[in-house]
Parts: structure tokens; C-alpha cells; sequence
DNA sequence: TATTGTTATACTCTATAACTATA
DNA sequence: TATAGTTATAGAGTATAACAATA
């Protein structure tokens, strides 16, 4: 009746999301202190990446709903950041546009993210990066596939 | 006027954000379905793990703050997985424990969390899996770092 | 006064369901 | 009917500030 202890080591996921979650806070902190954020500046990206997709293309590009999308896009929009104008050929499609301001805080949070991405890949040759991201590519590959 | 595309790569920080969400969700889904969650469990290994340690140690050691940990415990205390008890020695100090279900439910989500982990490596040797978490650290290291 | 933890409150991100507009 | 997106609502996780209890 007494309590062996239970040999535990955390595992590999556990790993990753305490590192990814301590490299996004951070990551967090400069963009808001540069007026942006990590949410903001992903659709900034997506937007600015493919601007021809739809909105449901761009939340899939994020990871998120698209109804998630459209709350992001509102505050954004609300801050006049994009602008959002059906397609005249196909009405049900609204175009998501930058708006001048939200060109420069690309820029701007392109500028932090470069700054950051540089601090970060400190002491790493581009050969351990590549290896690093296929084996984070393998790893979301295997826990989403079904098992 | 027109708006030559400026060329972009996403960066590193991104790809591990990315790679993270999509693994934590996966996991998550599976926690869900065995009756816990990627909080709950994170609460019942450091308990697990280090048993004398106090709460602000237990949220430091989950990346958390103090305030946080209260309000994932008050849940678990209400779901009857942990008990807090005055330390009589210091009665400051809380100490949390494991009820039955409590222990009952780690054992269930280790058995969730080994076979996840089991699937996420599928394909990958150890060899690569210590590179790969050293580059981890090393990126957790590097952005936390003051610049 | 300092330390430990809780309460009150609020913010961000996310999701699902029901809806509108368009095709 | 099907598709694109929005609105309404809710839940989880997090944080800060003010507080109570203890030392």
C-alpha cells in the first residue's frame, strides 16, 4: 500500500510547447511594444503573402476558424489597419486589403521580426535549422495524422 | 501605384509556433477525450514530479503565474483531482496533493500522453530527437535572453 | 514588512451555431 | 441549395491589482 514513486521523465511534446511558448512571449513582447502582435502580424503575413486567396484560405494558412479570422480582421479593421470590399465579380468574396497604416506596420513588425528571428537563430548554423524544421514539420505531421 | 509583391519567407519563430499549435491541438483533443486537458495535465506532473514544492514554484515551473495556477487548482479542487492543505510547519505554504481520482486520472493521461508521444515519433531516431531538443533549449535560451 | 496564496476582474484567442448575402 | 463571410455567444487560458493570512 505504499506509493512507489513512478519514474517520470516530461515527454518530447511537452518539450516543444514549453519551448514554443516561451520563444512566443517573447516574441509577444516586442511586437506589442512596437504596437502590433503575434495575431496581427500572422495576417498581416497571410495577407500579404497571398492576397488573392479568400478569407477561409487565410484562416486555414493560420490554423484558426474562419469566424476566428473575422474577429481578428475586425479589430483590425477597426483600427485601420485593412479594409475589406466584396469582389465585383464574385460578390460573396470581400477582398482583404492593407490600408497605408497597415502596410507601415508590416514594415515595422517585419523590422522586429527580423531583429528577433536574428537574436534567435544566435549560435545556430542554417544546417541545424534545416534539420530543426523537418523534424517540426514530422512532428505535426505524425500527431495529426489518425492514429 | 502598383504594388510590386515584396519577397518573404516566413521566419523560424513562426514555423515553431505553427508546428507547436498544431501538435498541442492534436494532443489536446486526445487529453479531451480521456477526460483531461493540456492544463490538467501539466498541473498533475509538476505535482507528480516535485511534491514539496510550493504553488509560486509549481506555476514558475509550468510558465505560469501564481494567480493562474489558483485558478486552474480551484477547477481541480472542484473536480475533486487535488486537495490543499496548510502546511502546518509554515502555514503560508499550501500543499497540494493528489486525491485518488486525482492519482487515478495522471495514470489514465500518461497512458494518453505516452502513446501520443509514441506516434510522434514515429520515424525519428533518438539521436535526432536530442539534437532537436537541444535546438529547443537553445532557441527558449536565446529569446529570452535580453538583447 | 515580507511572503504565500486567493479573489476579482478583464483581456485575448479560440470555437460553434445561427445568420445574411450572394451565387 | 451551396458558398463566403459575419454575428452572437461562450469557454479556456492568461494576466494584473488588490486582498487576506501568516511569518
Amino acid at each position: 500500500m505504499t506509493n512507489p514513486p513512478i519514474p517520470f521523465r516530461p515527454p518530447v511534446g511537452l518539450r516543444l510547447a514549453a519551448a514554443a511558448k516561451a520563444v512566443s512571449r517573447a516574441f509577444d513582447e516586442e511586437m506589442a511594444a512596437a504596437g502590433g502582435s503575434m495575431a496581427i502580424w500572422q495576417v498581416l503575413i497571410a495577407v500579404k503573402s497571398r492576397q488573392t486567396g479568400n478569407q477561409r484560405e487565410l484562416a486555414a494558412s493560420m490554423g484558426i476558424q474562419g469566424a476566428t479570422l473575422t474577429h481578428h480582421l475586425n479589430g483590425m479593421e477597426k483600427s485601420g489597419l485593412v479594409t475589406r470590399a466584396r469582389n465585383p465579380e464574385n460578390r460573396r468574396v470581400h477582398a482583404v486589403e492593407l490600408t497605408p497604416a497597415g502596410e507601415a506596420l508590416f514594415l515595422r513588425l517585419r523590422e522586429v521580426a527580423l531583429g528577433f528571428n536574428h537574436r534567435l537563430r544566435d549560435g545556430l548554423a542554417d544546417e541545424d535549422l534545416d534539420r530543426f524544421e523537418h523534424i517540426l514539420d514530422r512532428l505535426a505531421a505524425n500527431a495529426t495524422k489518425e492514429s
